[in-house]
DNA sequence: ATCCTTGTTGCAACCGATTACATTATGCCT
DNA sequence: AGGCATAATGTAATCGGTTGCAACAAGGAT
């Protein structure tokens, strides 16, 4: 008897008001007396009302949800990037869609930008198809990575920046041969980044040969594989310290380094790029780049969230500060 | 001109037909003639007509989501689980809502059971409200943790098992004294492994004293303070090996031991949980319970669309095997 | 006493698709 | 030629709330 749920029109035919009425009491409190109010209530206490979101949403023209395009939801660095996200959308009424874009054509990635998908978009990777912003498309804030022509918000760090300050740390202990470890082809973080590692190099007068460039991907495994091309080098002519792009290739980097028989940072100095949550805890503690990644997120939702009451501009980037974190895996250049 | 999006209406006047020849020429391209339909394409094509998901799933009182409840988004164990999960839900035609429990109250939670809101739930929590399953409510399947009273469908490990193995792999190596440091209060995770490690010494003969299990809460923190504690404890009568309900605290129970200058496996073995990404790269890479996250979140996933299809029963377990990767934290007790 | 304002409420259109049912056209059979 | 099954399409109700507009009552100002 008791099968179908309560809709509005029964909760209506209770309280004996019309529909209209009781989508009044319920958004718009103060439209209806106090007496119609209480009996409403009442009524919805009796049968156990549960609004629709559905038939809410298609009237409101909204779907309630934000979707984050992530390049690779299997990867750590992500998770607090979008549990900061979360923070901030799950108190203002948002649900947040996750997405994964590896694998993903561009018409698959284009409809997340539907708004009858979803009210906004997150986009965390720096290949998705420009045309996003077309008319009759949602807003989109771009974090962490950003795709170069588009105009929207974009929530990052300074890549070059801090790239040069990691190279200027192993320049501070008197290393001369710097070699870096990349991210990705295609990769605006890894361009940044090899930017600032080669113009801080500049500017401290020193070459960056071809051979201090190793090709990686972010992950842990060419980290490992960098080391390998590493070892291979003559002693004497091979980079004294390293700056990778990620902290998983440190990781990588620095195990099969140890494999091998030689030390960090006694044999190789060692600077990591992300600061993620286990490597203040291996031997040795990696020196990095700290990237604040919840507030990246947070922040990255709250643009969001302001476009969406249409209170900011569309466009401008919001720069955050990172962070030098100074620990074990770098030392003095052994003389 | 073109502000609004066109919608069916207007495709079907383009093309000189009915919306419903429209909307059956979308979705059930049989039911209408070679012409009409060539028709309809095109003026889908002049139009640049999109569909609205909304208007769709209301009028088939469905939501096209899922949502993904997990304790803790920050935490990278998490990621793999989700990706497994995306992995078989986009394909699906459904999206990935993720929320964080932390700080929601059982109301809120609820809410996310609404059919309204998601057609099914996936509840990495042992905590989630009982009250999930009643009527009216959507399919849930639990992964990971589990919900002691709660007839839905599970898909996780033997905890009890796995938590038998690590010990028995300390044993196997000699070790007599073996402490474990245990998950947070409440958890069905900590009860079960720390059960498995009961009973394994049970079975052994040997005494599980309180002094050698270590209140931790899965955090890295949690296991350093476990190690702080342990290296208070007299050496000739703490543990010689430690089995940690999770690889976090495995990695900063070896820390911090290290921090004092003690030797990982020298001084004491260490047993993790997990299998988290990066424990085979510190040092010492960690023995540990290498558990199958991203084929746990395909398997709910898909046990949860088999529900959605009304092909599968409601509840049952689906165990998946653990496997003992056995590094280089543990080595035979020196005598 | 009349007009106007303010506060409540109902009617009915609306969001944009889907689909049961009705209608028309076509082809085949006897 | 009449009857009937079949295919293709149109009409209009429907999913479940929201909201512009109108109606009406009560109170105040003139």
């Amino acid at each position: 008897m008791k099968h179908d749920r309560p809709k509005l029109r029964d909760v209506a035919r209770l309280a004996g008001v019309s529909t209209a009425t009781v989508s009044r009491a319920l958004s718009n409190p103060d439209m209806v007396s106090e007496d119609t109010r209480a009996a409403v209530h009442a009524a919805i206490e009796a049968t156990g009302y549960r609004m629709n979101l559905a038939a809410r949403n298609l009237r409101h023209q909204r779907t309630g949800g934000i979707v984050a395009l992530v390049p690779n939801l299997a990867n750590p660095f992500f998770s607090q990037i979008l549990s900061g996200i979360a923070s901030v959308l799950g108190p203002a009424g948002y649900n947040l869609l996750v997405a994964d874009t590896t694998g993903a054509g561009p018409d698959l990635l284009l409809d997340y930008a539907e708004p009858s998908r979803a009210d906004g978009l997150i986009v965390l990777d720096g290949n998705f198809p420009m045309v996003a912003l077309e008319p009759g498309r949602v807003p989109v804030v771009q974090a962490c990575e950003w795709v170069p022509g588009l105009p929207a918000a974009r929530v990052k760090i300074d890549n070059r920046a801090a790239a040069g300050v990691a190279v200027g740390h192993l320049l501070d202990l008197g290393h001369r041969r710097i070699g870096h470890v990349t991210g990705p082809a295609n990769n605006v973080l890894t361009e940044a980044r090899i930017g600032g590692v080669r113009d801080r190099l500049a500017e401290a007068g020193l070459p960056f040969p071809d051979e201090a460039v190793y090709q990686g991907d972010f992950s842990l495994d060419s980290g490992r594989q960098a080391a390998g091309q590493w070892l291979t080098q003559p002693r004497d002519s091979r980079p004294t310290a390293v700056f990778l792009a990620s902290d998983a290739m440190a990781c990588g980097f620095i195990g099969e380094v140890q494999r091998h028989g030689l030390s960090v940072p006694g044999d190789v100095s060692v600077v990591g790029f992300d600061d993620i949550e286990l490597i203040a805890h291996i031997a040795p503690p990696l020196t990095t780049i700290h990237q604040p990644r919840a507030e990246i997120g947070r922040l990255a939702a709250e643009r969001l969230l302001a476009q969406l009451r249409g209170e900011s501009q569309a466009d401008g980037d919001t720069i955050l500060p990172v962070e030098l974190l100074i620990r074990a895996s770098t030392a003095p250049l052994a003389i």
